[in-house]
DNA sequence: GTACAGATTGAG
DNA sequence: TCAATCTGTACT
């Protein structure tokens, strides 16, 4: 159990989203305990060209500036004005780039998630990208913290491989703006089978 | 000041 | 399948 380090963040986006499969993502809250989800969905969002991505044409704010730091910050925002999305920054210093979270596996702290979630089904319990950052209470207090020297939040390597033909990669969802051409993109992976993916 | 988007969710 | 829901963002 080793806590991923700036290399592994820095690597090319697409393969940092799919190394992302198979890790754990884990919140240690002094009030709350130990919360802890195995990643087992991604996307990842390649700006300033991509049209999907909050970066697109270089477009910098308030809002998407963390997506511009060095591989391994927390990008979390806002959408639909009640759910959080959860992002990891990738490549480096002021290339916007950045992967989205979309489905954790409940490793530990699964009653306390229940409460968060106000839900007893262990299956929606983070089986989206709203959903785990209700359940692993994720929200704008972890903004721009830098995952590699953070001990409340990190992503550690528990020795999980996914094989690579369990890998299944597909277009990202939500994101029919971009258009066909980004549409179409194959840069959401999942792992095959896996019963907290959000959508197949 | 204000219109409005929005990488969703859950109910039907 | 579809509409509810609402805050921060990005403009004027």
């Amino acid at each position: 159990m080793s806590k991923l380090s700036r290399s592994f963040y820095t690597q090319p986006t697409l393969i940092v989203a799919k190394e992302l499969l198979g890790k754990y993502l884990v919140h240690r809250s002094t009030v709350h305990g130990k919360l802890v989800g195995k990643i087992v969905e991604t996307e990842a969002y390649i700006g300033p060209h991509d049209k999907a991505s909050h970066a697109y044409k270089g477009k910098r704010t308030q809002r998407n500036g963390a997506e511009f730091l060095i591989g391994g910050h927390v990008y979390i925002y806002l959408v639909y004005g009640m759910y959080w999305q959860f992002n990891i920054s990738t490549s480096g210093h002021n290339i916007p780039e950045c992967i989205l979270v979309r489905a954790l596996e409940p490793i530990e702290g699964l009653e306390r998630m229940k409460q968060l979630r106000y839900n007893n089904d262990m299956r929606s319990l983070t089986n989206g990208p709203g959903k785990l950052c209700a359940a692993m209470e994720l929200d704008k207090r972890f903004y721009g913290i830098d995952l590699v020297n953070n001990d409340m939040i990190y992503l550690e390597d528990q020795g999980d491989v996914v094989a690579k033909k369990n890998i299944v990669a597909t277009s990202r969802i939500g994101i029919d703006y971009a258009g066909p051409y980004w549409a179409q993109k194959k840069w959401r992976f999942y792992i095959r089978g896996n019963w907290f993916v959000s959508k197949v």
